[in-house]
DNA sequence: CGGGTGACTTCCC
DNA sequence: GGGGAAGCCACCC
């Protein structure tokens, strides 16, 4: 099933290190699949949990998109492993993780 | 195949 | 820098 398209995705967010952050745009693009950052958010709502690192994901400019609850665990999660925030963005300059295209 | 739905982005005011 | 509009596209009726 629609495993090709989520797979690529799922494969580029898993390789996003400790403490490192990429954009829904940024993963797209790496996955191979330019211009489809929204689809990115359709891919890690139907990840299998507990073995993405589906919180390493923000939107453009550092920001969390993800709504209420979930954002705030987001939020924690990457505090968690060292990511800095600045009011409600996350360090890009620091933290975004840079991946070969 | 048409239409609605977003955890998106970018541009413009 | 907030707010709106337009462009994009996989997924599910």
């Amino acid at each position: 099933m629609r495993e090709g398209y989520y797979a690529q995705i799922w494969k580029v967010v898993r390789r996003i290190p400790t403490g490192k952050v990429a954009t829904y745009g940024a993963v797209a693009r790496a996955a191979g699949f330019p211009g489809t950052a929204r689809q990115v958010a359709w891919a890690l709502r139907g990840a299998p949990r507990g073995r993405l690192p589906w919180h390493r994901v923000l939107g453009a400019g550092g920001r969390i998109l993800l709504p209420t609850e979930g954002g705030l665990e987001q939020r924690l999660r990457l505090q968690a492993e060292g990511v800095s925030f600045q009011a409600d963005r996350v360090r890009m300059d620091r933290h975004q993780y840079k991946m070969n295209v």
